[in-house]
Parts: C-alpha cells; sequence; structure tokens
DNA sequence: GTGCCCTGTCATGTA
DNA sequence: TGTACATGACAGGGC
C-alpha cells in the first residue's frame, strides 16, 4: 500500500495500455473468466457454469477507469479487490502450458528444470514483463494473500496485465518464502488452484519440497508422490478450471456449453476433450473388464451346475443299470421256476435249452421251440433289430 | 529376471 | 456428424 501511495501508479493506463488480452477478458460481459473459488467447490455444475453471470456487469467492468477498482489506502478494501479483480483472471495460462511440456514430458528431468530456476540470467530476464508495473505473479500461489499489510502487490496475471510474449519473459521466477520480489513493486497473491481441494494443494508434513526450488516442480513432485492421475495433474498444471470428474461426467450439453462460455485455450479445450475421452473410455474399459468377468464367472457357474447335471444324470443311469440287471434276473428265475414245473404229454420235463417262454399281447403265455423263436428273431432282426 | 495380473490408453467398430 | 459405448490390443507398473 505504501508503495502503491509511493509510485503514485496510474492503473488505468496501466491496465488499458499494456494488458490488451485481459482487458478484452474483463470487458467481455460474457466472460466467465471470473469464478467465485468457494461456489466453484460448492455449487453443482450447472450452477458454476453459470456463475459469471449472476455477477453484476459493471462490477466487472471497470471500463477506461479502473482507479474504481484500485482500492484507497485501505488494507480491507484491497483484499476485496484483489480477490474480486484477481483471482481467477489468471494470467499464467499459457506460463503453465510452457511448464506443463516440461513437467509433462516423459523424459521430464527435475534436476533440469530446477536448474532452469535456479539460474540467476533466467531470473533476471524474467523480470522483463512487458508491463508497466513490471511485476511478476507468484505462479501457483495458494490462497489469497491473507497478509493485509503486506505491500507487495503483483498485478501481472491479476488485472490482466498478460501478455503471452512478455509472460515468456516473466515466467519461472523464483520465489520465497515472503514472496516478495526486491524488484517489484505490487505483488498481489492470488489463487492458482481454482476448485483443487485443500488437501490436494496444502503441502503435507508427508510431502516432500526442495529447498530453493519452485513451488511449481515440488507441486509437480508432491502430485506426483500423491498419486495424482496424469489427467489431474495436467488438468492442474494447465489451470483447467474444472475437475478431471466434473469433466468426464458433465452431461454433453453442458461440456460444449462450458467449452463455447469459457475463455478456453485451444491447448486447454484439446487437454479438456482428452480429458473427457480418456475418462470416459476409462469406466467403459471397468465397465468391460467387469462384464468380462462376470461372463466368465457365470460360465464357470454354469459349468459346474452342467457337471453336477452329469454325475446325477450317471447315478441315476447306474441306477437304472441296476434295475435292469435285478429285473433281468428276476425274470431268468422265474423262467427256471416256470421250467422246473412244466411237462411234457408225456410227463417228462421239459427242456429249458430247447424250448422258451413266449407271452404273446392278449397276455397268454406259450411255449415255443427254440429254433422257431431263433428264427424269429433272425427275421426279426432283419427287419431291424427292434424287438429284443 | 520373469510371468501374471491389473489398469490405463488407443484404435476401431457400432448404435 | 458427433457422441457414447464396447472391446481387442498394447504398454507399464506392481507383486
Amino acid at each position: 500500500i505504501n508503495s502503491l501511495a509511493h509510485y503514485n501508479v496510474n492503473f488505468t493506463q496501466a491496465i488499458s495500455h499494456d494488458v490488451n488480452l485481459h482487458e478484452a477478458m474483463l470487458l467481455y460481459p460474457n466472460t466467465t473468466f471470473r469464478r467465485d473459488p468457494v461456489a466453484r467447490t460448492s455449487q453443482a455444475q450447472e450452477q458454476f457454469l453459470q456463475l459469471n453471470f449472476h455477477s453484476n456487469p459493471e462490477q466487472t467492468l471497470p471500463g477506461t477507469d479502473i482507479t474504481g477498482f484500485v482500492p484507497p489506502v485501505d488494507n480491507q478494501m484491497w483484499n476485496l479487490t484483489s480477490q474480486d479483480l484477481l483471482y481467477d483472471l489468471d494470467a499464467n495460462i499459457l506460463d503453465e502450458i510452457d511448464l506443463l511440456s516440461l513437467v509433462t514430458e516423459e523424459k521430464f528431468d527435475p534436476m533440469e528444470i530446477s536448474q532452469l530456476f535456479e539460474e540467476p540470467d533466467s531470473l533476471n530476464s524474467s523480470h522483463h514483463c512487458n508491463f508497466s508495473l513490471s511485476v511478476c505473479d507468484e505462479e501457483g500461489a495458494i490462497g489469497y494473500s491473507s497478509d493485509p499489510v503486506s505491500p507487495h502487490y503483483d498485478l501481472e496475471g491479476a488485472v490482466g496485465g498478460y501478455y503471452p510474449e512478455s509472460n515468456k519473459l516473466c515466467r519461472m521466477h523464483q520465489r520465497n518464502e515472503s514472496g516478495f520480489h526486491g524488484d517489484l513493486t505490487f505483488h498481489i497473491v492470488h489463487d492458482h488452484t481454482y476448485h483443487t481441494k485443500p488437501d490436494e494443494i496444502e503441502p503435507t508434513s508427508e510431502s516432500f519440497s526442495w529447498p530453493g526450488k519452485s513451488q511449481k516442480v515440488s507441486q509437480y513432485l508432491n502430485d506426483t508422490h500423491r498419486n495424482l492421475s496424469r489427467d489431474e495433474q495436467r488438468a492442474k498444471a494447465l489451470h483447467i478450471p474444472f475437475s478431471v470428474d466434473e469433466i468426464v461426467r458433465m452431461p454433453v450439453d453442458s461440456f460444449n456449453s462450458m467449452l463455447s462460455r469459457y475463455y478456453l485455450t485451444d491447448l486447454q479445450v484439446s487437454l479438456i476433450r482428452d480429458i473427457r475421452r480418456r475418462g470416459k473410455n476409462k469406466v467403459a474399459a471397468q465397465n468391460c473388464r467387469k462384464r468380462k468377468l462376470d461372463i466368465i464367472l457365470n460360465l464357470e457357474d454354469e459349468v459346474c451346475n452342467l457337471q453336477a447335471k452329469k454325475e446325477t444324470l450317471k447315478r441315476e443311469q447306474a441306477q437304472c443299470n441296476k434295475a435292469i440287471n435285478m429285473m433281468k434276473q428276476k425274470l431268468h428265475d422265474l423262467c427256471h421256476d416256470v421250467f422246473s414245473r412244466l411237462r411234457d404229454g408225456e410227463g417228462r420235463p421239459v427242456d429249458p435249452n430247447l424250448y422258451a417262454l413266449q407271452c404273446s399281447h392278449d397276455g397268454t403265455v406259450l411255449i415255443v421251440p427254440k429254433e422257431l423263436v431263433t428264427s424269429g428273431h433272425k427275421k426279426e432282426g432283419q427287419k431291424g433289430k427292434k424287438k429284443k
């Protein structure tokens, strides 16, 4: 604040002259680039898609006189303004894209990146922002500045002072604990975490970090350490203002509406579409495998059932064979008993080797010479061996 | 080191 | 034509 007063900065000139891209974002009535992070995390997607329209356009349109947004020298007012103005005007998208290309490389080398961050030349050159206030952003800063007396305000990427080209010059700033850059006039800490859950952002005692290294690198390592999916890491690195889950589950209408309403770079749109495609396919693959497993299990059950049925049929067949053999034995015994009682006309026993018993259709039993029986059987057998 | 299993991803086909 | 879904094939990681 003191520096603000001290330098007597004309924000109107600063914004309107040097920050065309974000000025356009601010002046565009339908811009959805401003979002309430609290609402984002607590409201349904259909709501956050329209968050922008809940706000009074006049409040979001500083017009040509941004002094209305520049707070008086009042800490509280400044905090409100920094939240209102700077939170979602994330000027680091392209910055993040560049970093993403580093962190998503398969051959990503943290040491190489860390060297980039450590190089004094790159640090010095990074401050050549094409910005009247010549400040650089605190990338990946978590949460708003809670220090109302902090005299450091970073307007780049906040009020909209952001050129992609200049950003390239401004990226990769070494950060320190206080977030203070010695040659910076203003420093506004704003939230790049969007909707991400606090536990995904806040470092824990378990997460490791490299002293002196960029929070970005540390965050990447933390993300990896926490097993964030690759798409989650990509989305976070590219500041995609939606969670992977939201992107995947979003109805197609809402999805298309989101793509058209929100100011998204081509790379962001491409990533979002890839995330959605991969997410959908991941679920489909899971369902497919589950289905295949169910089919296999069902087939195994069916095999078990058929095997059990086969065993039952085998047992039934054995019982039937046993019954048939018993009946044959009874028939043999019965025939033997009958022939033992039979006598021919001369009172002699009938030889069972020469005669056989034959049942007619009317139930009468005849004693037939086996010659006739065998010849008759031969005849029947020649007809088709149907009767035995 | 190797094999198996699980999971994510891609390519392709279908509705 | 775009989208969702299903599925085979492949790769990578874990055990």
